[in-house]
DNA sequence: TTGATGTGTGGGAGCGCTCTTACAACGTTG
DNA sequence: CAACGTTGTAAGAGCGCTCCCACACATCAA
């Protein structure tokens, strides 16, 4: 069964021109002859010929791949469990099979990784990286930067740096569930933060802590959370031993808002009548949660395409100076605030 | 900051020695003078040279990469929502990063799509595909077999072919769900199936209507879901107005059960005491369902490792005879039965 | 006619690497 | 001391492709 594969020699020689003319043929067909054409075509037919991209990759120095990074989250491969990574995915699988681009798939959780994920790229195994860091202190974005590898990253960098990324406005995605929940007529307020060392998660807060003040609270009781059921479980319990009188929680995402809910539940506190939550996302959890979250939408699709199509187009056309694409939060009302 | 990467000739015009010194080097070394690999050590140092990858490949006939292709799912990206493919990715990047082997994802939704994961492998982009097949009837795998492609599937085969597989016995697990329900005592049992034009569905169903009989229930009233929580909500409705005295409820994964919970409880039946809920997979919606649920666990990450495993020892050495692992489910008991 | 322009085709270099072959330098042996 | 391995190195072919250049031929203005 494992054929030697025809060559694009084999070919010329069937359709009896050169190597070149059936090159000419096979990619942009520009200054053949139409006979000819049809007798390479055939020859092609008869030899089953594919071209072999590696040869051609060699000389074009294009892969026709770029490399979906997941990088700095300690956590492992069990991102993948997380819904966030997986509406990442979707949205750049989406996008790139309009292109007949791949994604290569790579973890750099730890330092190890993140040198062979260099590597990869500096090697011209894919032609640029699509990198969703969580944590500002990520050297992988500055490491990139330095081998020259066209990058487009999910969030702004930690630090400033000419590159492109998308982001969305977090703190106005804070400002909203603030709105909501002081619209509604709750008094104790109360928030359950994602991980501090995360810029997304700094930003939702603030913009939160910010609109409540603006109304005239200054003060938010919070309990920081790490983006995981548990964790949230464990920051509402606090919450709830800390505020026993609290009406409201603003969660810093899905997963924690619905474990949060659980736990008040749990209490015999009623979701909304006794406690109002807001979740951040609108994933999965925001749905299958009873009663369903009323959530700040995050359009990770969206963004993950927006942030392949960044990356294509400075592949096209190379050197063009660094863009950054801003999304638009939006809150989704449903049962529980 | 695009300079242009040096080469092996580079490398070997600092070192003073010839290309094919540096290749030794580089590679396995062997038969080259500790000195003169110190020296080449240097120069490899001082250049910053990266061999490429692609040039390599060319004439090793290796890439370093497999596809990792779902296929089959008519769903197009959304499919990565599910809990089920996050798990495989998680399962294969875990095992291949061991291996610096890199997964590329690819859809194959469609006949065009399918064309294009033939072509990309023919090509010799990846050195084999992993496949994820839902459907029996799905030409894929025959067309990866019929083209040489080292291949491994997730779930046998439609129809029989020698190629290597991983599975799981799922009549087993459809088994344990019935043995539980009745050891608790339950009488009017029931059903969600799977999506009957899918193989695990069929063996599940199967598993747990034998075992059923074999407890003296001969018939289970049984609707058939399509894996979705809609689904499995729409699923829980009809068998509540076709059994409303139904005392447990087998659904054919976590995502259906989970909704049937939610439908059982607005009818204000109580969950495991009024009805007793069994779910299939043990992913996440098993845990972040209320009462958590008492389910029959795939070992999917397992499962996917080993695939990756069967297809890097086929690349090891070409042409062994195709194997099959079958893995054992099990039940988790939890809170819902 | 001559040259300028344009179109279609073949030949050959070269992308960066691996791997086989040839050969030099060194023992070791009968 | 000739004959023979053994070890370390260089040279060169070649993986399959693209692309540049040369060339053959046709067309058209001067």
């Amino acid at each position: 069964m494992s054929k030697v594969a025809p060559t694009l020699e084999d070919v010329a020689k069937v359709a009896g021109v050169s190597r070149a003319t059936v090159s000419r043929v096979v990619n942009g067909t520009r200054n053949v002859d139409p006979d000819i054409q049809e007798t390479v075509r055939n020859a092609i037919e008869q030899t089953g010929y594919t071209p072999n991209r590696v040869a051609r990759s060699l000389v074009t120095r294009r892969t026709g791949t770029v490399a979906l990074v997941i990088s700095g989250a300690g956590g492992g491969s069990d991102v993948f469990t997380d819904p966030f990574f997986g509406r990442v995915t979707a949205g750049v699988v989406d996008f790139l099979r309009g292109h007949s681009v791949h994604p290569v798939l790579m973890l750099a959780d730890s330092d190890h990784a993140r040198t062979e994920v260099v590597e990869f790229l500096r090697q011209g195994s894919a032609d640029g990286a699509l990198l969703v860091s969580t944590h500002p202190a990520d050297p992988l974005p500055a490491r990139l930067l330095d081998a020259g590898v066209p990058s487009v990253l999910y969030a702004r960098p930690g630090s400033p740096m000419p590159v492109s990324y998308v982001d969305m406005d977090h703190r106005a995605g804070g400002r909203l569930a603030a709105d909501h929940l002081v619209a509604a007529g709750r008094y104790n307020i109360t928030a359950i933060s994602g991980p501090m060392d995360v810029l997304a998660s700094q930003d939702r807060h603030a913009g939160f802590r910010d609109a409540m003040a603006r109304h005239g609270f200054p003060y938010v009781p919070t309990v920081e959370g790490g983006f995981t059921a548990e964790s949230g479980a464990a920051a509402m319990h606090q919450l709830l031993s800390e505020c026993p009188d609290l009406d409201a929680v603003f969660a810093a995402n899905d997963l924690m808002a619905q474990a949060a809910v659980d736990v008040l539940l749990e209490h015999g506190l009623r979701v909304p009548d006794a406690v109002a939550v807001v979740g951040f996302d609108d994933s999965a959890p925001a749905l299958a949660c009873r009663p369903q979250l009323t959530t700040v939408r995050q359009p990770v699709e969206r963004m993950a395409a927006q942030m392949a199509d960044l990356l294509l187009a400075d592949l096209e056309k190379p050197g063009q100076r660094p863009r950054s694409v801003i999304f638009e939060p939006e809150l989704v009302v449903r049962a529980s605030a």
